[in-house]
Order: C-alpha cells, then sequence, then structure tokens
DNA sequence: CCCGGTCCCGACATCGATGTCATACTGGCG
DNA sequence: CGCCAGTATGACATCGATGTCGGGACCGGG
C-alpha cells in the first residue's frame, strides 16, 4: 500500500493545487495556512479543507529559498557515533538545539580528513545555519573562508587550529595532572601511561599533564611505560598484557581515553592481582565494574557547543570564545589499589 | 576572525555573480561549475577562478527546489542517541546511507508521541527522502498519507500498527526463548523476569516468549516473579534489590533490554552470591562484566533499514517488507552460574 | 560558395513558496 | 452622497539554481 509506489511517479500536491482547489489566488492560499490576518473567516476554512483533501504539505526548501536561503539545520560532523562520547555529546547538542527549532544532521568523518573536509562542503552547500566539528583534520585552515561567510563554525574536544573560531574543550591537562597525582598519592610510581595518537591534541596535553605531574613529583620511574598511539580497543589489550608480562611490570595504569580503558579492561579479565587503573572519560558500568576515572559532562559539552552556536546564529559578534569543561576524579576502587 | 561578523550581514555570492565576474552568462557559468559539456576550456577556467576568487559555494536548496523538491536527506527519529541501542542503529544506517550520497538527519522523540508527530511533520516539511522510526507511538495510521504519497517509511525495532509498510525488527520470541531456555538447561527454576513497558511491542513479545518456554517446559516457579512495567536503569535496580531480598528470592534473572541490564548489575554489586543473570541486548563492556546476553547485530539492523530505505527511494514498489534480524545467546558466565 | 552539423553560449521559463503593491469592496462619517 | 480607512484579495516579482531552446561561429564536404 504505502509502500507499492515508487516515489518518482508521485508529486506532492503544490500551494498553487490547493489554492486552484479552494478556489482563490495563490497568495491568498498562503496567507491562510500562515494564518496571516487579513483572510476571512470563510475563505480560510475553504483552503484549509482543501489542503487536507489534497493532504498539502508546504514544500520548507522552497520556503527556505524564499526566506533567504539558509535552513534550521545545524551540522554535526564527528567520530563514530557508537562510541559514546560522540553519541553523548550529540545527545547533549540535540537536546539544546531543539529548544531554538533547529534540527542537528550528523556525519561521521571516519577520522579522515578528505572525508572531513567533503563533508563540510556538503554541509554548506546544504545551507546549514552552523557547524559543529569534532575535528579528525589537523588544520582547519581551509575552514577559514567559510567562517568569513557567515557560518558559525564551533569545535569540540580539539582547538581549532589555522582560524579563530569558539570552541568546547576538556582540561585535558588538569585532568591528566588530577589522574597522575592520584595514583601517586596512593603510593605508585611505576605506572605507565598508555595514549592514544600523540598528533592528536587533547592526547598531547593528557600525555603532557601526566608527564609534568610526574615531574613535579620527582618520579621518573614510570618512563619504561610510556606508550603512545595505541589507537584500538585491540591494540590497548594487547598493549596492557605485554607490559603486565614485564620482568618489573607497573603497578599501575593510566588510560587516556575510553576505548583504551576497554583494552586495559579485557586485558585485566585474566590477572588475578590487577595493577591500579585509572581512564580518562567516565563509561556506563564503570561504577559496576569499579573502574576510577577522569570523569566530564559530555552531555554538558554538547549543550555548551550548541549554545555557542546558537549565540552566533542570533548575531552575536565578539571575537572568539573558549569554553573549557572541568574534570573531576571519579574513585571507584580500581585507582585506589595500592601497589604490590 | 571568522566569528566576528553576524551571519544577517553577510550573503554568500550567488551564481549570477560568479558569472558577471567571470563575463559569461548565468547558464554558462553553471554548466562550468557542473562539468556539462560544450564549454571552452578558457571559459571554464575563467569561471573556476571567479568561483574560487568570491568564495562561491552551490546553494543547494535552490538546486534541491529546481530540480525536484526532495533533498538528499533521510530521517531517522529514534530514542535518546545515548542509548547504545539507538546509536548503533544510527551508525548502521548512516554508513549504509552515505555509499549512496544520502544524509542522516536524527532528531530524538523523548518517547513522547506528541514530539514524535511534530518531528515526523518536520521532516516532511524538509522533504526527506525517506523516514526511519523508531517508534515511540503505538498507532502509526497518521502516518499513511504520508506514506501514499511516497516518501518511504521503514519502521525499526518495533512494527508499524495501522499502515502498510517495510521494518527491521529482531526475532524477540526466539530470543527470549533462548534465555529462558538457557536458564532451564543450567537448572533454574525460580526465574525472574524483569521487563520494560509491557505495552510496547518488542517487550510484549520477549515477554512471550519467555513465557511460553516456561509453559513448554511446564514450569510455574517463575511467575511470582514477573516485573513489567519497569522503565529506567534505577527503577530496574530497585526491583532487583528487592526480588533478591524475598524469603524465597529468585535464582536466575532475565532482564529485556540494556537499561534493565545495567539496573540488575548495580543492584548485583553487593551481593556475594548473584542469581544467574541473562540480558537481552548485548552491550559494551559485557565480556568484562561477564555478562550473558542475548545479542543481536545493532549496527546491521540500521544497514538493513537503510538498505529498505534505499531501494524505495530508487523505486522498488513491492509490498511492504519485514526483515527480521536473528538473535543469539552469548554466554559470558553470568547466565550460567547454577542455582544455589 | 553554400550547406549541414557541431560546438559554445545566452535568453527565458521554471521549481514552490513568500513579499510587495495594487485593487475592489465595505462601512462609517462628515 | 462622497470620501476615507480598513479589510480581503490577487497579480507579479523574487529567492538561486537548472532545463529548454534557439542563435551565431566555425568546421568540413560537395
Amino acid at each position: 500500500m504505502s509502500a507499492s509506489r515508487p516515489a518518482e511517479t508521485v508529486r506532492r500536491p503544490t500551494l498553487t493545487q490547493v489554492a486552484a482547489l479552494a478556489g482563490v489566488s495563490l497568495k491568498t492560499a498562503s496567507r491562510a495556512l500562515n494564518s496571516e490576518p487579513n483572510v476571512a473567516e470563510a475563505t480560510g476554512r475553504r483552503v484549509r479543507d482543501a489542503a487536507d483533501l489534497l493532504g498539502y504539505r508546504l514544500n520548507g526548501i522552497a520556503r527556505e529559498l524564499r526566506r533567504g536561503a539558509t535552513s534550521a539545520l545545524v551540522g554535526l560532523i564527528s567520530g563514530d557515533l557508537t562510541n559514546p562520547f560522540y553519541s553523548a555529546v550529540a545527545s547533549g547538542i540535540e537536546r539544546e538545539l531543539r529548544q531554538h527549532g533547529l534540527q542537528l544532521v550528523t556525519a561521521n568523518n571516519d577520522e579522515d580528513r578528505e572525508l572531513e573536509r567533503a563533508l563540510v562542503d556538503a554541509f554548506l552547500e546544504r545551507r546549514v545555519r552552523a557547524l559543529l566539528v569534532v575535528p579528525s583534520a589537523d588544520r582547519h585552515g581551509y575552514l577559514a573562508i567559510e567562517g568569513n561567510r557567515g557560518v558559525p563554525f564551533v569545535f569540540l574536544d580539539r582547538p581549532p587550529d589555522g582560524l579563530a573560531a569558539d570552541a568546547v574543550l576538556i582540561d585535558n591537562a588538569a585532568g591528566a595532572r588530577k589522574a597522575a597525582e592520584h595514583l601517586l598519592t596512593h603510593g605508585h610510581r611505576r605506572i605507565a601511561l598508555i595514549a592514544d595518537l600523540a598528533r592528536m591534541a587533547p592526547q598531547r596535553d593528557r600525555i603532557d599533564g601526566f608527564v609534568r605531574a610526574m615531574r613535579a613529583a620527582g618520579n621518573t620511574a614510570w618512563e619504561p611505560y610510556l606508550r603512545t598511539d595505541v589507537h584500538d580497543v585491540g591494540r590497548a589489550e594487547d598493549t596492557v598484557r605485554t607490559l603486565l608480562a614485564l620482568p618489573e611490570p607497573p603497578t599501575a595504569l593510566f588510560t587516556t581515553n575510553n576505548r583504551l580503558t576497554t583494552g586495559a579492561l579485557r586485558a585485566l579479565r585474566e590477572v588475578t592481582e590487577p595493577p591500579a587503573l585509572i581512564g580518562f572519560d567516565d563509561f556506563d558500568l564503570a561504577d559496576v565494574i569499579g573502574t576510577t576515572v577522569v570523569a566530564h559532562d559530555m552531555m554538558a559539552m554538547g549543550r555548551e557547543a550548541a549554545r555557542l552556536a546558537y549565540e552566533r546564529i542570533s548575531g552575536h559578534s565578539g571575537p572568539a570564545r573558549t569554553i573549557t569543561m572541568s574534570t573531576s576524579i571519579i574513585a571507584r576502587g580500581s585507582g585506589e589499589r595500592p601497589p604490590r
């Protein structure tokens, strides 16, 4: 039934047809359906009846073209939504936008620079009102022209590089420092740092924060256990397993994002006396597993980003702003295990 | 810089301006930028240079209007993306659509019927090419008119009610039956069923599947432990806690979705000799926690739905189809604990 | 030298709505 | 009775692109 006719053959009725059926002019029909003033009661009813009868639905594309060639869409370009970090952010954005009648359009950049560029292009062609990006590319200068032409950009998680734009970041260095100090406080010295691609700014900052805290404490015992550029769950699992098999294994682990934490947890399954563990990014069921984390409010991050974008859309024109989300340690046991 | 000018004051250059700058007609400029044939080499270059100079970007809205008033967007209306079920589905959809040059637009219905209707309207006004829905409303007859007008609908997780439309469902009854039999096989008799809102079809089917399996086995010991309409994590946690405090507590639990499983896991944290547990829906870290689940491929669900939609968009016009995703038990320990 | 056929290119209509402006009609009031 | 204000309506231009069609330049062949 509903699905039994090819889309091509059916055309939705236009306002012209509604007007014709109601026996009024195009413009009058438009007025009636938009509840503009100066439409006689009876005329309005005739038009609405005609519209119902035909199953008329306004063509938003035409309206947008006429009204100013800009849609009610806001684009989000991020990594895979199956990563809870991205989906939490997306959810926060969506909620905030909805309050202003804006719609979120999401796209996955697959952490691929070329694809990201193409997506930015596609979104701009669709005339999104704003573009929120969790960038994979390192330099974003290619966006500068666009920014200057009135489509506001907001960067999430990673700072803009090569242009001035609003951003919502996490206080990565402080978060990493807290984790490091937490482990030090609990008596650890041989602490392994397992980090993702060091070319990504947040990872760099987390590594830096950790290293600084170690230096400040005069600790160098961590140095043999630094592992960076571990980019997926499986590699993280292997890395941890290898670390634990060392003659003198680390007594504590610090994983710098949720994927790496997952990998570490997998590796620790088999271990009878697991090392201490702190993970950056909170995650579902961390409470059940008892994993200590460096937490930050991902939904709030999305909300803030959407808020910044909305202010720009509404005409705000100050200099670029950066919002930094604070972090806090949530102690759940794994980070409080003493060295053995 | 980029952000320092209000959006309103800036207008993007139009093709007309590009044409003027290049000293050619509007149409020639259009031809050049679309690499249509019959444009002189030199002319083409002049147009492209002019476009670059002005920072021209095609107005997709105008193009879509002219080309047929239908966008390259596909809408998805579902629950909150922070629920991994929805985000996995969304991710699967997005990947599939991208291969066909389609963009996914997501919206959250907040499990609210009215909002869902409004969102459907909004999407149809935006002239999405297809609409994928994980419906919260029970009856979807209100979509019938739309379906008939050429916008294909695909239902996910819950069957359409009141109209014929494509759907991708999970084999809920079979999944629940497997869980029930698994527990029976491991010697359980007093099995608690903790289910979400029974008014939702998938939940009904899971309950049914469970009950049938029990009947088939001639077991009635489960009956005092049936708990339905448990809709959130906190309630699930409380429910399980209460069950375990009974004089004769159940020796096994079956939770009928991921949220309820989470709640149960929270409640079981404190318990020294936990009951067996099987959860419907696989989840991240279930392997680490050792939770036995009834798994199904959520990304594949999204992919299939997108595929169905794409076929309709491409003109396919058979009767409504239903794809049922199979389920399988993944034994990880919690479901294999014997009764005590 | 004429003719038919390509190759380039531009004028104009068009997609479906909204904004502007003109016009017809209705009362009320001087 | 004439004029004016206000209401209800419609004709037409417009948003920014693409599709149609036709015209001029240039080519080779007869």
